[in-house]
DNA sequence: ACTGGTAGTGCAACGGTGTTGCACTACCAG
DNA sequence: CTGGTAGTGCAACACCGTTGCACTACCAGT
């Protein structure tokens, strides 16, 4: 992953390369630190290469998340439905929303970088970046979204609106659960430790799972 | 609220009072050009102070934002659990999920500056903030959302645990549903004129009340 | 009534951020 | 062999939040 300094990239496949090594010193930081404490030239000593050269690649700093941002909604679309169907193909009929509520959390927990940005993708992804990126990230997540939805749509009772309600509470609760309760934090120790506290600690994946299983049931009307 | 800058706050009284000038600037800013793009100066120069002063008084920025969202949680608690408990009254055995839901949507969005910080505050305020200040805001939200938990268990037959996620749900879905949808932003717009965009649109109010009516149904069994 | 101390204030500077202009130089094409 | 180009690093920029410093209007004690 150490890239020499003097050695530049000129073809297309060097550029890649970089641009690759770009994405995975940040995706390897952001897990460690989280985003808001990862730097441009953090990044870029991960690399090997300097700031500036490195936003030849990226427009900006944003962009850098965001394209990790858009591989975290295709793995996880992928991984969701190959679940799903697998679960159509087994038993025929469809599957209870327990069921269908463990694969979405589990799936979401397995992807913690994707669980780091997904709070991160409205409020600041989004925004400081020009229009056309931030217009090819929508189409893309989405198109995902969409791709869950009907994975979902293939096993549960459900109408258009309410599956893509299951994806957007999937994700967006994640985001939001994950950030209260990201561990290695001071607030989180916070949590640990101070016993007027403990008792509110959060555990994301049972919790998530609890909402998503009891939106489903009730979306089933049962 | 334009201050005489040579005029010191000596006593508690006009100290007290500068500290609300200084929330006051800071909310204004915040629900017409979003946290994000609101910096010390902006607000120091609402309130008619330099920002190193202000800073006497908040000992951050995050702070000062932190301070607007304890009240946010105070104010809405009380909002919602009036409600709640005016229908408890009225009908005396109880509402229907979708009634529940209505009231915790509408609340939300009646305050639209809570609206603005509930994203922000796991994300960027409870960080970059001391210890007690943190602690001293959980315990606020924490007993602002138990107090709404509460209220609802009065109407519905929930468990603890659930009604606690209800609240959770709420509150999370709106941050998140908000930083998608704000107005007046460029990624509104773009939703707003890009025909390939224009079905993805997103109406908070009417969503929020449909995933929490959703939820609540789904646990109340029916 | 005067005066020393204090506490509230503004200014300027600091460290750090993301971003941009500039000069260099290793390569490729003629 | 040489001129042009394209990838790079360095340094500077603008801006942010934050902090140290000097000033001065007031209050308290003689």
């Amino acid at each position: 992953m150490a890239i020499n300094t003097f050695e530049r990239a000129r073809s297309v496949s060097a550029k890649q390369e970089r641009e690759e090594a770009i994405l995975g010193s940040a995706a390897e930081l952001a897990l460690r630190h989280g985003i808001r404490n990862v730097t441009l030239t953090d990044i870029a000593t991960g690399v090997g290469m300097h700031k500036s050269t490195m936003l030849r690649y990226f427009e900006t700093r944003e962009e850098i998340f965001l394209r990790l941002a858009t591989r975290g909604w295709i793995e996880w679309s992928a991984a969701v439905t190959v679940q799903l169907d697998g679960i159509e193909v087994g038993e025929g009929i469809g599957c209870t929303p327990q069921e269908a509520a463990a694969i979405l959390a589990s799936t979401l927990i397995a992807q913690p970088l994707f669980c780091e940005l997904l709070a991160h993708i409205p409020l600041n992804l989004e925004r400081g970046v020009s229009l056309p990126v931030v217009k090819e990230f929508k189409l893309i997540a989405i198109d995902a979204a969409a791709r869950v939805a009907t994975g979902l749509r293939g096993l549960l009772p459900l109408d258009s609106v309410q599956a893509g309600n299951v994806v957007a509470t999937a994700t967006a609760m994640t985001g939001a659960l994950w950030q209260m309760a990201a561990p290695g934090t001071a607030l989180r120790s916070l949590y640990d430790s101070d016993p007027e506290l403990a008792h509110a600690r959060i555990d994301v994946e049972p919790r998530l799972a609890n909402i998503l299983e009891g939106l489903l049931a009730g979306y089933c009307g049962r």
